[in-house]
DNA sequence: CTGAAAGCGCTTACAG
DNA sequence: CTGAAAGCGCTTACAG
């Protein structure tokens, strides 16, 4: 279709000499500079409109020195497909795009996980005037990539990050993890473990656990911890963790779990080894994805507010947010499905 | 941070003083121009190199005439979060970008639902080659709006689309239709039921009937159909119908569902009241979301295959695609979970 | 209030 | 093989 398409350029100085003013005028005109007069403004229009013209934004923007476009990256694991990334980070991009399209800027996305294709250097290309990299997973080259186009000192915002140092925004995740805690308390759980990591390069997993240890020792219990390992996929952690601490004999009564992915193969470990949820065993996960609205029990979580997400990713990138990165944290709520009684 | 960067842009001025040639060589020997002796070209980027120097993207295809970029558009219900979208539209999404990106095209993506932001005119505003229209929803003024723009003569392609005049990309929904059919009747299945649509905007709903209706007439069994009602979201119209099918005492012992959405609403409806799936009542959607995977039992359904989806869309508006549109089909295969026993 | 001209950073005829 | 110059389509000092 690109080849039949036979549309001849029209430019402001067609609109200039249809309107009977100079190409100037036509700019300044379109651009509601408060020098035109509204006369002028309105034949300007006219004439634009008859001709079907637009401003062409690529040359506006190269002659003004800005993009008016934000880049966002999503690192994905390699070897996974684009169409196959955790629903979160979807939801997510889709509130960075909105909230960007809110401030005015376009997004140029790309999906990329093979280390010879990283690519961020938007600014110096021209591209974008910044950088919103949302890590859905580990990926140590991608993230030591970026971590260096960071420390040149180029904008960048990013979401899932492992390195304390960068411009990062996260959920709310020690609040979080108290939060889903207290819940299970209240709800009469007596013996409640977390299942996680605290050495993931997920730092988001850590803020979770000490949410919920904080709320364990507030309450006068002992924290514990059964660690997933990295090595499988989120669902089949999930499983493996359920199994290895069943097989240890520990007792519990309620899981406090790191993310929802892990939540719903723990949840599927449990069914099969006969244990009710929630009956015999309280849920809560963590980012309240939809997956979770049709498990059977539906699971419980903690879900954090894309909007806010979105827009606080826009802002730390275009440089709006002042004060210290612990206040560029998304807030959570407890979202109340069905695998707590 | 954007104010942050005191980055001085360097041009390819720069970058000739540097090595000591015209600028013209420098642009010559970084675009791989064959007229430049490799001894110079290795100059040339060593200077670039040393200075960090990146061409303009945006400035080289001013010059060029194209942008190198390919608009993706969302359409959204109105009042819809662009985080709350239906999984199977990000995922083709996500393919769309990795397919743009495999053909040298970025991606500027962005979602569009209020009919006073509808914007398409990528081309004429110098921003995009063309335009992917991905319809999530009805929405009429939305349909509107882009099916005049692709009657203008422009770019565009349509996944969604419910008008069979302009260029779109589809599943091969009849073939989906009819593999689900013989699927439920091979496992042993009577009284097979299709819920859907047949006079639905989405022309995708009428095409899975008909692939039903085939198979069902093929095997001497006479189609049947319960309609949905639009006004309410995916899951309320699949309970709804389960609702209506039991209460008018029709016999049915498997259904096969226009969409995922639906299904899942409808096998939350039979378990309400009692009717175990695959036991007493077979299940295949359509669509094969990943929230399929945890429902239980888990949704037996029909699956596009995302990156021949996101390639066609790609190829179809760069009019790459020879022939006619029925060859515009995304291939399917059918996912055997635990919906069908 | 409007116009003529310069220039954003490139690519690409046109010469040599 | 390389360079000087024009030009992609705008915005914005600089004049008037």
């Amino acid at each position: 279709m690109l080849d039949r398409k036979p549309r001849q350029r029209v430019t402001s100085f067609d609109v200039a000499e249809h309107a009977g003013v100079s190409q100037s005028t036509v700019s300044r005109a379109l651009a509601n500079s408060s020098a035109i007069t509204e006369t002028t403004r309105a034949r300007v229009i006219k004439s634009a409109e008859a001709l079907g013209y637009m401003v062409d934004t690529r040359a506006a923007q190269l002659r003004q020195g800005r993009t008016g476009t934000l880049a966002v990256v999503v690192i994905c694991r390699p070897g996974e497909a684009a169409s196959d990334i955790n629903p979160f980070y979807f939801s997510l991009l889709g509130s960075v795009c909105a909230a960007a399209s809110g401030q005015g800027y376009q997004t140029l996305v790309s999906f990329q996980s093979a280390p010879d294709q990283l690519f961020g250097k938007y600014e110096e290309s021209g591209q974008a005037d910044g950088l919103i990299v949302i890590g859905t997973t580990a990926n140590d080259e991608a993230w030591s990539y970026y971590r260096g186009l960071s420390a040149d000192g180029r904008a960048v915002a990013f979401w899932g990050c492992p390195f304390d140092e960068l411009e990062w925004v996260r959920s709310d995740n020690y609040e979080g993890g108290w939060i889903a805690t207290r819940h299970l308390i209240d709800a009469g759980y007596k013996d409640i473990i977390h299942l996680g990591a605290v050495d993931s390069p997920q730092r988001q997993f850590r803020e979770r656990y000490e949410g919920y240890a904080a709320a364990m020792v507030a309450a006068g219990r002992e924290p514990r911890l059964e660690q997933v390992h990295h090595e499988a996929n989120r669902e089949t952690q999930g499983r493996e963790a359920v199994a290895a601490l069943v097989e240890s004999g520990a007792r519990f009564d309620a899981l406090f779990i790191a993310c929802d992915s892990i939540a719903l193969g723990a949840m599927e470990e449990l069914r099969d080894r006969g244990i009710s949820v929630p009956g015999q065993c309280g849920i809560v996960g963590f980012d309240g994805i939809r997956e979770g609205t049709h498990s059977s029990p539906p699971l419980t979580s903690i879900h954090p507010d894309f909007e806010v997400a979105g827009a606080m990713l826009v802002q730390t990138v275009l440089g709006e947010t002042e004060g210290a990165k612990s206040e560029r944290r998304v807030p959570i709520t407890l979202l109340r499905r069905g695998s707590v009684k």
